[in-house]
RNA sequence: GCGCCGGUGCCCGAGCGGACCAAGGGAACGGCCUGCAAAGCCGUAAAGCCGCGGGUUCAAAUCCCGCCCGGCGCUCCA
């Protein structure tokens, strides 16, 4: 039985689908109007994983996430650079999904975009009109909060409560209502972009365009819906009266990741310690796995930590996964063996820690118990180094932890496999001063040999 | 200010009432293996008594109270 910590009950409870076998999830995508930072990755990560997971664990999944490509940052953005709002918006969303991709995060499912979702929006908010919870003001249309029972429970506060703290941060439109009342339509402003509507030119405000896009691609009463825990409120919380204004059923399960430091506080540029993805990934080639091992050591609902350091060791840890690979490849053992407990034991462990509300931190720490024990396996060549190998790279992948496939490294290169049996020779021939020569050759290729006792092998790391 | 979440070894980070188990990763140290390395294994080796102070309990890192520190939210930010 799966799972999952619920926000809105506040309690890990049992994952009640829908439709048995069938998961519907939504997660909050980007704005895009710039880099994705490794706050977005580690919420992608967080997401691919439940889904990865999930189907791992047999179950057919639905991953949607969206795409807002209209919103005041990509206005200002455009307008800065003198460019359309569709321009920028088409840069950053190919930059993203390039990133995404890079991070080996799976494509969602659909990916819909706001603007091409715009007259269900429209209908949405004519929906919630008609059920007398929203009024029109010069600036557009608001939703009625007090109309809606329990519109606070998301973030456990009351009306009262809301209301106490509202306008801390930001200036109370006094058109409205009550200062809690949202935007479902932003009345257009001269060269906003804008599509005509009930209530004359305009857009939709954020919250309309997850809810239609959750809603109308999911169905009523979806599985999950996730996203950072800074979405809490407003965004969830409004999405969640929409639909409520309207008396359909939203999510079922609320799923959120916690925020992420760098250098022990949080990344912002006025700290210096912004980062983007990009940066990141370019900083070395290995840090996409890197990082999702940094995300996975660290359970979803904690505030991470991430540096250079980190980094590094993560990059040092899964080399032991590769490490694991390239005996597995040497010595497959196909051999059919009885059946093995210990990798009965693996499994049992994975899964319970990742029944539990997604006990990646724990289910990680199995899966390098088990590389040691694997490579026991190997060391007194036994079957179960083998067994217990293809189980823990099993157990990664469903993790989205890729391992290199040491087969492919191999191979094309003639010239190294022959430094490599030359060296092999000097070896034999105890010419110590030549074969050292050779492995510094090699290594100025980029290539580590090892010398194992079935004769040496090679890897570009 | 109000609300929520955290503070565990040198670093990151599990565990959240009880088997003396404080996981796992990195770093460091000592062995084994190796011509030397690399990779790998072993370590009753070194390293936490779990932010601070009270309390509840037969029993607390795990529950309660207070304090200190950090993070997030309080209208468009993952």
């Amino acid at each position: 039985m799966i799972s999952l910590y619920d926000t809105l009950s506040g309690e890990v409870r049992p994952l009640e689908l829908r439709e048995p076998g069938q998961v519907s999830l939504y997660a909050c995508g980007p704005t895009v109007y710039d880099h994705p930072h490794l706050g977005h990755a580690r919420s992608a990560i967080t997401y691919d994983v439940l889904r990865r997971y999930l189907q791992w664990r047999g179950l057919q999944v639905c991953h949607v996430a969206n795409i807002t490509d209209i919103d005041d940052k990509i206005i200002d953005r455009a307008r800065s650079q003198g460019r359309s709002e569709p321009e920028v918006a088409a840069e950053w969303e190919a930059v993203y999904r390039n990133v995404m991709d890079r991070l080996g995060v799976l494509p969602p499912h659909q990916q819909p975009r706001a603007t091409e979702w715009v007259d269900a929006m429209v209908a949405f908010i004519a929906a919630i009109t008609e059920a007398g919870k929203a009024y029109t003001t010069a600036a557009g249309v608001y939703l009625r909060v007090g109309s809606v029972d329990g519109y606070g429970d998301l973030v456990k506060r009351s009306l009262d409560e809301l209301r106490a703290s509202a306008g801390a941060r930001v200036e109370v439109d006094e058109d409205k209502e009550d200062p809690l009342d949202f935007a479902l339509w932003k009345a257009a402003k001269p060269g906003e972009p804008s599509w005509p509507s009930p209530w004359g030119a305009g857009r939709p405000g954020w919250h309309i365009e997850c809810a239609s896009m959750s809603l109308g691609i999911l169905g009523d009463g979806f599985d999950i819906h996730g996203g950072g825990n800074d979405l809490v409120f407003p965004h969830h919380t409004n999405e969640r009266a929409e639909a409520l204004a309207v008396g359909r059923t939203f999510a079922r399960h609320w799923v959120h990741n916690a925020m992420l430091n760098v250098d022990g506080t949080k990344m912002a540029k006025s700290l210096g310690n912004y980062r983007t993805v990009e940066d990141m990934l370019n900083e070395h080639p290995d840090n996409a796995r890197a990082f999702r091992l940094l995300v996975l050591q660290t359970h979803y609902r904690k505030t991470m930590e991430v540096n250079s350091e980190l980094l590094a060791s993560a990059r040092t840890a899964v080399q032991r996964l590769d490490a694991l690979a390239r005996r597995l490849t040497a010595d497959p053992n196909t051999q059919p063996v009885p059946e093995a407990s210990s990798v009965a034991e693996l499994l049992r462990r994975f899964r319970a820690a990742m029944d539990h509300d997604l006990g990646t931190p724990e289910a990680i720490a199995v899966v390098f118990d088990n590389v040691r024990k694997a490579n026991t396996g190997f060391d007194s060549a036994s079957a179960e180094g083998a067994l217990l190998a293809r189980a823990v790279l099993d157990a990664a992948a469903a993790l989205g932890l890729a391992v290199e496939d040491a087969s492919q490294s191999v191979g094309d290169d003639a010239g190294v496999e022959e430094l490599v049996s030359r060296r092999q020779a000097a070896r034999e021939a105890k010419d110590w001063a030549t074969a050292d020569e050779l492995r510094e050759e090699l290594s100025a290729l980029g290539v580590v040999v090892e010398d194992t006792p079935s004769g040496p092998k090679w890897h570009r790391p």
